[in-house]
DNA sequence: ACCTGAACACCGTTCAAGT
DNA sequence: ACCTGAACACCGTTCAAGT
């Protein structure tokens, strides 16, 4: 009984072309080189060299795709500090690192911001870190969420302003309509980028002295 | 000589069917009743009565009909109380009617996020108004834009927080993942808008604090 | 000036057919 | 199991043709 012969066709089983982790890194590569509206399933496809339709036999919608994006993307932001840093230091550090890491990947924010933590264990985990860092500095255990929460919106929305094009603030022929605004604008760093980050930084600083006022500084 | 006669043909001028007023309208009332998805150039047009093509003799792009929306809307941002309150509760204010805006229209913050100041004549009255309030209340000229900045990003991130699905910490199959967090989510309010809510009002709170404290209490 | 109808160049997604 | 090629149901946008 040739009991050991299976029912793929002799020879070397040709292995799949695709996968989902060659998938990601495709899509990542497509992203970081052009813009976000540059990865259509054709374009990745084509990176990949296999046509459109093989990659829903990988991933179940663009959508999906995206979520993979954010899961790998996701590895990248730091929480490390927690286990070294006072709460409110590691608290800075992670959300700088947050807003670095979406600032190139504001189209995600819209999916990631959504998202049901259940489908994105690495999510999960940092959000375990995080919450376990400040359960340790003695943050209410009903408030640790809503913390993670606030820092999570200044993040998201700090990450869209420091992708906005150089002259956002730049009120054109209508100077006459805002004269106090327009001076205040002319006073920020010339660079967008430079400006932006003073913003958020300002805001970061702000919220979490707040925090600390409200709950000790210990 | 005739010289009254124009070369318009006789008898009463058919007023053209559409509007930059009436279009917006429209749209508006699509998104108020349906989702945002539902919100296409063709919808639109079935709307109105005419034809998709019609719509492009008065706007030029989907873009341009969504800053229009943003327009339309912003108008019903409050920023009354910088004029009647101390700064501290106007900012406060202005951020909670500014977020609820835009929980319903969150699609728009993509827009609005990275629109010049320019092509929104609404948004820079708004901004006038914020920047004269914190200006007069004391605070350093250059850097009232960068508190503008950074209150309007905690708005746009908590206006997708509160937008988020029911479930969105809970962590399914996953919670051996993260027992600190899982335990800390279920210890939120069961009703997602209230959790969110809270928890913007948390980060707002303490944001505005931390100001108070760095530019003084006047 | 303003509207219609047809066309264009894309999208994401599905599916029968092959191996 | 995994891939191809063709097709589908949409998108936003353009444009010649009409009034």
């Amino acid at each position: 009984m040739s009991s050991q012969t299976t029912s793929r066709p002799r020879g070397r089983p040709s292995a799949p072309v695709l996968s989902r982790e060659r998938i990601t890194r495709a899509a990542i590569r497509i992203v970081g080189t052009r813009d976000y509206r540059h990865l259509t399933m054709a374009a990745l496809a084509r990176e990949l060299g296999v046509s459109t339709s093989a990659l829903y036999n990988h991933v179940s919608s663009k959508r999906d795709l995206l979520v993979m994006i954010q899961e790998s993307l996701n590895g990248e932001i730091d929480c490390s500090s927690f286990e070294t840093k006072p709460w409110h230091e590691a608290l800075w550090d992670w959300a700088v690192s947050y807003r670095l890491c979406f600032i190139r990947h504001t189209a995600l924010i819209p999916v990631m911001a959504v998202l049901p933590v259940a489908d994105s264990p690495r999510t999960l985990e940092m959000y375990e870190r995080v919450t376990r860092g400040l359960d340790e500095a003695g943050i209410p255990e009903d408030q640790t969420v809503d913390v993670i929460v606030g820092i999570e919106a200044l993040v998201f929305g700090a990450a869209y302003d420091a992708s906005a094009p150089q002259n956002i603030f730049d009120p054109g022929g209508r100077a006459d309509l805002a004269p106090v605004f327009t001076r205040a604008a002319a006073r920020r760093p010339a660079d967008a980028r430079t400006a932006a980050d003073r913003a958020f930084e300002l805001a970061l600083g702000a919220q979490i002295a707040g925090l600390r006022a409200r709950f000790g500084t210990a």
